[in-house]
RNA sequence: GGGGGAAUUCCCGAGUGGCCAAAGGGGGCAGACUGUAAAUCUGUUGUCGCUGACUUCGGUGGUUCGAAUCCACCUUCCCCCA
């Protein structure tokens, strides 16, 4: 099976410029691709991580993959799919999301023995010259056919600055660029970069007459077509400082029963045949599933021991109900007890171990009989936690039915 | 450059002198039902020493017994004309 067979059959690719052209080239060369990934965090997440999957896929047949950091793109901000401009971010600020992104991706992609090269763009950007980009590079493109792009629909009606439109033009240069200079003759990206990689493809034939090729892949959406990835607290990180290899391995252990094939697919090296295989569980049967793709994705992100670790920890959670060494735990100093008893206010244990941002909301998830510490129900706000109930070592305090603790006093 | 409009709690958005910690929706959290899912229903959603007090409605000052609401100036944003 080629790559390209793969990647269709896991249902990955959106669109393609020349279908039937850019499977030969897969299936006969070595080709050279890249994807851009704009700086826009301190992080990498897990839109990004399906782009890397992609990449992997591509490496792994042999193909030479370009990393190319939007350092000078980041500049400008991609209007694409936004429905107000993002604040612009300092140049500072984004040479060091650039350092961190750089750091992310060498554990996913492979770039010894030039395997895989990674540029910025900030380093030909930068110094363009406005005249003569206009001159070569803007004459090409027509304002009228721009506007009537999808990816500019939403800004039609809340304002789209001539900066951000300017963000095409960047991008379609940087695939020139990279055709022009490191031969690289395909740009793929998530389906919402379709009228930027057109762009790009179109200035190639225009200025230099070579054709080069665009693909893009499916995003990471539920099934009702919302956006995965996106928490209350924020996306879901790959850095781990940012979403604990437990949160992450929870999100993918609750996605919708709808949505797992998809994901197993889209985010694991796991043969089809396998998944097809799996895809039959129905019923309750969809939890071993689950399982499987947390830890599979776990793994790849944050390592076999990490995913080992939280695969533990959310069985013995949700499973025994038993202890986890590696349940989020507070310290407690002997001084957070008052002298009666010592004791001390659920209402403060929940505050201090951040299980509730305030002592209002303290008082309501005990109100509603969201709290248990040790198994048994906190049925009042004026409950306490004795020291001596620490004596065996540790308090496991839970909220809701998730949420698990585990306090212990120095 | 000229004219008009807007800024409200996590988001959207009502409120135009006291009945406003501020409608409604979204989202979040908790409860019920479950499969650690979805859908549905219920409660809740500024802070605290919590049957009360305190701080909030872009900013600063003012009018008033009393201001999210009125006035002045400032800041930011949007729309129309050029």
């Amino acid at each position: 099976m080629s790559v390209f067979d793969e990647l269709e059959a896991r249902g990955m690719i959106a669109q393609t410029t020349d279908r039937e052209k850019i499977k030969e080239l897969l299936e006969n060369q070595q080709v050279t691709f890249y994807i851009g990934f704009d700086p826009t965090a301190d992080s990498l997440h897990v839109g990004h991580f399906v782009q890397l999957m992609v990449m992997a896929h591509m490496q792994r047949a042999g193909h030479k993959p370009i990393v190319l950091l939007g350092g000078g793109t980041a500049m400008v901000g991609d209007p694409t799919g936004k429905t107000d401009m993002r604040k612009m971010m300092t140049k500072e600020t984004i040479a060091y999301h650039v350092e961190c992104f750089k750091k992310q991706m060498s554990k996913f992609i492979d770039f010894s023995d030039g395997k895989a090269i990674m540029v910025n763009n900030a380093d030909w950007l930068l110094n363009l010259n406005y005249i003569d980009f206009l001159r070569e590079v803007g004459v090409h493109f027509s304002v009228n056919r721009m506007l009537t792009f999808e990816c500019y629909k939403s800004r039609m009606e809340n304002g789209l600055s001539f900066l951000e439109f300017n963000y095409m033009l960047m991008q379609s240069y940087d695939f020139y660029y990279l055709n022009q200079n490191y031969g690289c003759l395909m740009q793929l990206g998530g389906d919402d970069q379709w009228s930027n990689i057109i762009g790009g493809v179109e200035l190639c034939r225009r200025k230099a007459g070579t054709e080069v090729y665009g693909m893009t892949f499916a995003l990471l959406t539920t099934s009702e077509g919302k956006k995965m990835g996106k928490t209350e607290k924020g996306a879901v990180w790959l850095d781990p400082n940012k979403t604990t290899p437990y949160e992450f391995f929870q999100y993918w252990r609750n996605v919708n029963d709808a949505d797992v094939v998809k994901c197993l697919k889209l985010l694991t090296f796991i043969p089809l045949d396998e998944i097809n295989e799996m895809a039959k569980a129905e019923g309750s049967e969809i939890n071993k599933v689950k399982e499987r793709l947390a830890y599979e994705v776990t793994k790849l992100v944050h390592g076999k021991d990490e995913a080992d670790k939280a695969l533990e920890a959310a069985r013995s959670v949700f499973g025994a109900g038993s202890v986890s060494e590696n349940m989020p735990t507070t310290e407690l100093s002997k001084e957070d007890f008052s002298n009666d008893g010592p004791a001390i206010s659920v209402i403060d244990l929940l505050v201090k171990t951040n299980l509730a941002p305030s002592k209002g909301e303290a008082r309501r998830l005990i109100q509603q009989g969201g709290i248990s510490v040790d198994d048994r129900k906190v049925a009042g706000i004026d409950e306490v936690v004795l020291l001596s109930e620490f004596e065996k070592g540790y308090v496991i305090i839970r909220k809701g039915k998730k949420v698990y603790h585990k306090a212990v006093v120095k």
